[in-house]
DNA sequence: CTGAAAGCGCTAACAC
DNA sequence: GTGTTAGCGCTTTCAG
């Protein structure tokens, strides 16, 4: 069943440098000579070693993209935005799921490189120093998505998260809220939701309100630990006239949360979520957020990795994309009913 | 930059042969030399090209993995399902998108022919004759999911989706609903969603329900596709008293266009979804479904995958992993208010 | 226990 | 325009 370019010669009576000849199209072969072989190509559905002739080309047009996990809604999008450039310049692009275990994250990346993939594009909450010492030493074009990758050298696209939160939360300051929770994500400074975190500090602050540690709430960025982050901060004391959110997911949670203990949003609670994902707009009452496009994220990362493995100069180290407020239903001034 | 054994012999003053063995633990070595191996392995972050450790061992521990996106929750559970196996056996998973184009199957799957993957794991809503025709050449391990494939020959993994839609429409009909409505996925005779239809032609046929073609709608399977086919059997004429969706994510579009038109769910009309996603229990009312376990897909199509990888014997060809009515609040008695 | 050498399937000089 | 041949980086006999 498994053939080589050897076979096919065989069968079509020709030398294998001439079957190599016409699979790749790399020089003219008598226009008889190549019928032949290309009947025996079709009738065997012989496919080459990608494997062998990676080996002599020493170059493969294969982009690994290594993500934490794929329930998130971004993460799909931003991988249909690598896909669509990658495609354009002709390169394959295959994903691996991490589990946002540090050992899987090692191991894909070491994956992609053993199988000489040009290029490599990271998505990560908070990058490891393991990860990122290999990175380094690897020296294997690689971009990192997702969080504000400012202080380190390898090359990285994101939203301004800090900037995107200190603008959501000023928003909120000026619809009239002053008591303003925050639902951050995991704890640590490496991760996203440390970054919104600052934002929403220096929100309060530029506003002279207090940042009261007990109005800031720590969790993961789940649905669920929405819930578990609301319920605490629902049985701490009288509740906050809004809550800002790290993600949608928390925002969700938390609005279930609320609405089901008889809470009225936005009448009581104004919310605020972050990322924009398809639920946001299913739910009711419909999520105001901060919304970019992951897509983008995804394409810019894309492009630049290109260039990276074409060797060509970059423009910038650190690309942040765009960002709206977008304001729907579950957030309005404070006071008003 | 870029190292060989062959570098790393040298720096080490020992044979690559001698290198070869300390890579692969696969003959005792002096262990002085041993260590002075290790070192500069260490110190240079060496790494084998697996491109040339294929060719000559002439096979891989990767597993391709097709999807044709991942917005869908259940694909992620899935993937989670396959990786745990995988990993079991000491798999790699590896992940392409086709997008749902034809084209992009093929690709993809002749790229994962042509990286040597060991086994492949095909997730198509309908195969198409072309990629069907491409596995039976190619003879590589390959396991499709998703659908009931039972009148091919390839071995699937799949729920039992014409028995199930058959119970959940048998219970609505138990709940007294008589005018039962079907918002189904697209057409054609390949699908989900045309298994789905079946069943729920069956329980209206065994219940001697009619089935009449205005209460049976044809859309895609998204959030968006529900509020379309909703708003057609919306204005259309009277309400049915049920309806039966696809896929969840029909059902929820379905339900927030009756919402926002003021219809009351489920005292006027119940839901019943299929998928169990997410979103089913963070909507409101939360969404009755038929439930089944995506990772169980992905776990039984992975070990039959290596099992077949293996050339071991296997038990069948096709398998149906079990499905359940979750009931909640989207769907009440017929004539309860 | 170690090194030399053959060869995995392919491409790309290099001859003819 | 076609065939012969030398490797790509590695593993694995086979000698020593």
């Amino acid at each position: 069943m498994k053939m080589t370019i050897k076979d096919v010669a065989r069968m079509a009576n020709v030398s294998i440098s001439t079957v190599s000849r016409v699979i790749n199209n790399s020089q003219t072969v008598n226009s008889e000579i190549r019928k032949r072989v290309l009947d025996v190509l079709e009738a065997t559905q012989f496919r080459p070693n990608a494997i062998a002739r990676t080996l002599v080309k020493n170059n493969t047009s294969l982009i690994g993209v290594l993500l934490p996990e794929i329930k998130n809604n971004v993460f799909d999008n931003m991988v249909e935005g690598i896909n669509q450039v990658a495609h354009l310049y002709g390169f394959d692009v295959i994903i691996a799921l991490s589990g946002g275990d540090a050992d899987s994250e090692i191991h894909y990346y070491n994956m992609f490189r053993e199988m000489q993939a040009s290029g490599i594009i990271i998505s990560v909450d908070g990058i490891r120093d393991a990860l990122y010492a290999l990175i380094e030493a690897a020296g294997i074009p690689c971009i990192l998505v997702g969080r504000d990758f400012r202080d380190k050298s390898i090359p990285s696209v994101h939203v301004d998260n800090i900037t995107a939160a200190f603008e959501a939360v000023t928003y909120l300051i000026q619809q009239g809220h002053q008591d303003i929770a925050m639902l951050r994500g995991a704890a640590g400074d490496i991760s996203v939701g440390s970054q919104r975190f600052l934002g929403y500090e220096q929100a309060l602050k530029a506003a002279h309100l207090p940042v009261r540690p007990e109005r800031v709430l720590e969790s993961g960025f789940s649905v669920e630990d929405g819930v578990t982050s609301m319920r605490k901060l629902y049985h701490s004391g009288p509740l906050p006239s809004a809550v800002f959110c790290a993600t949608d997911r928390i925002a969700i949670g938390a609005m279930n949360f609320l609405t089901e203990n008889g809470v009225k949003i936005p009448e009581q609670v104004s919310f605020l979520g972050f990322d924009d994902i398809d639920m946001a707009t299913i739910i009711r009452p419909k999520l105001s957020t901060v919304r970019y496009s992951a897509s983008e994220l995804g394409m810019v990362a894309a492009r630049n990795l290109i260039k990276l493995i074409k060797g060509e100069e970059l423009a910038a180290v650190h690309w942040s994309i765009s960002h709206q407020l977008e304001i729907r239903d579950s957030s309005v001034k404070h006071g008003v009913s």
